[in-house]
RNA sequence: UCCGGAGUAGCUCAGGGGUCAGAGCGGGUGGCUGUUAACCACUAGGUCGGGGGUUCAAAUCCCUCCUCCGGAGCCA
């Protein structure tokens, strides 16, 4: 079924039984039917009564003022714009003009008729605490700002599986349902399985995504990871998504090119698409500009170490960032920057060390200006099977949980590297949120499992 | 898990031992020259988070439990 631009199916008699005789648009193609007479549905946001009556109509796709006067519609119509309530579902036809004021389109209602009623929506036009707003997350994912999170989050994935798809590399999808922890750093949620007893959700899709290197070259995963972590921070969800790619034939620098160039395309697909909605979050878009246009910084651990110091950090070399070194470094920051080589401590068994010092891993991870830290982990993976199977045991881990894994290095070894990406930290940070809980359709944190 | 804060109308909050259980928003009714978190008037709406205690008297003080928020830790 086809029909042309701007216009959405729909006959003159539509589902719920409401006459309709104008073209049906959507709210988002009104600029292109300035001076004609439309049909529109959708939802109340707002209404405002005088002896002229202002319908604030959304549809999903955008947000449009509507006109009811008393001598431009008919007198059903008039009666009823006096009568909505938020979130009452109509259906309305008129003529697309622009706003006297603004200039932006608004619609001159002629005709306009009740599809659902809506009584007590609980999401007022005032303030409300975040308790009550999760509490209603589906209803609260109907308010301008949530629409205009979503809709980014929406692109950015979009534009994530774009740039990877367009530079060479395979989806190969990671389980969800794995025997063990993929990396033995933290706390996973737990499931009956079978003959198995027990099957734990992923983490990571990390280890799965290096067996797909001699297979494919080029791989990257893309699903929801769990972390059964106690944590109940701004930046922390217990099920969240995560990009990982994985590349043949490359180290250290490849993943800092990478992930650089990565988060360069989102950041240009977003101002380019998404300026309505970084408007209604109030975004600067200032820095993400900055960003898009400068190369990243660079910091090596042992650096950022001697910097925090001076930045008023208790932080010891040795250790791994705290709760606010981030903050504090990042604060100081203007764009994106990439610290390297930790100390191999406190990194996953499978970091590649520094061949100039041991005691490093080569390991990488951009944190996000603007105080927001964090967003990609990654590294050059080992090569050495023994150097494996050593840090295997040093992790307290069972070799014959890995023996797929270590076949990487048997058959056909080379040298290779990739990164993770948490979606919702990326969100956070070009939404400029102040936590994650936003980011996310329906959040799940310690503590919040519904709706 | 630890530390701190908060639970009073549908929502956001004020009131902190004794004439008031209150305001704004939202709902209802009426008014209002194009409003935009519209505005104005009137109106309905309450087990002051649960339990226990102190007191002549508790929304208010004490204990306890629950929930949420912020932070720490853990983690990414």
């Amino acid at each position: 079924m086809y029909w042309s631009q701007g216009q959405v199916p729909g006959t003159m008699e539509d589902s719920a039984g409401v006459s309709v005789g104008a073209p049906l648009v959507e709210i988002r193609h009104l600029k292109s039917h300035l001076g004609e007479t439309v049909a529109l549905r959708g939802w109340v946001r707002n209404a405002r009564t005088s002896k002229t009556r202002f319908v604030e109509l959304r549809d999903g796709s955008g947000f449009v003022q509507c006109v009811v006067g008393a001598n431009d519609a008919d007198e059903a119509s008039y009666e009823l714009a006096g009568k909505l309530t938020q979130e009452c579902s109509i259906t309305l036809e008129g003529e697309v003009k622009a706003h006297p004021k603004t200039g932006e389109p608004e619609i001159l209602v002629k005709k306009l008729e009740l599809i659902g009623g809506s009584v007590d929506f609980p999401i007022t036009p005032k303030d409300h605490g975040i308790e009550f707003l999760m509490e209603n997350r589906t209803l609260w994912l109907r308010s301008k700002r949530q629409w205009a999170i979503i809709r980014i989050r929406h692109t950015i994935v979009k534009a994530i599986r774009d740039f990877f798809d367009g530079d060479g590399f395979t989806l190969l999808d990671a389980p969800i349902l794995t025997p063990s922890s993929c990396e033995g750093t933290s706390n996973l949620f737990e499931t009956d399985y079978f003959h198995e007893g027990s099957a734990f959700l992923s983490q990571s899709g990390q280890l799965y995504q290096e067996p797909g290197v001699p297979a494919f070259g080029k791989v990257y995963c893309f699903g929801p990871t769990f972390r059964a972590e106690k944590s109940k921070t701004r930046r922390h969800l217990t099920e969240f998504w995560m990009v990982e790619p994985e590349m043949a034939f490359a180290g250290l620098d490849d993943v800092m090119v990478l992930g650089e160039r990565m988060v360069k395309f989102i950041l240009e697909r977003v101002l380019a698409e998404k300026q309505e909605e970084l408007k209604i979050l109030e975004r600067d878009t200032a820095p993400l500009e900055l960003a898009l246009r400068e190369g990243f910084a660079k910091m090596s651990y042992t650096e950022a170490v001697e910097k925090l110091k001076t930045l008023g950090s208790d932080i010891n070399w040795g250790e791994d960032f705290g709760n606010d070194d981030e903050t504090i470094l990042m604060n100081a920051m203007d764009r994106p920057m990439w610290v390297h080589r930790f100390p191999k401590s406190f990194k996953a068994f499978y970091m590649e060390y520094d061949r100039e010092n041991p005691d490093l891993a080569m390991g990488a991870d951009l944190l996000a200006p603007e105080g927001y830290g964090e967003v990609i982990g990654g590294g050059e993976r080992a090569t050495s099977l023994d150097y494996l199977l050593e840090q295997i045991q040093h992790h307290g881990l069972d070799q014959k949980d890995y023996e797929w894994y270590l076949d990487v290095r048997r058959y056909g070894n080379v040298r290779h590297a990739g990164f993770g990406m948490g979606l919702e930290r990326a969100v956070a940070w070009i939404c400029k949120l102040p936590h994650v809980r936003e980011t996310i359709p329906y959040p799940r944190m310690m503590g919040t499992l519904r709706p």
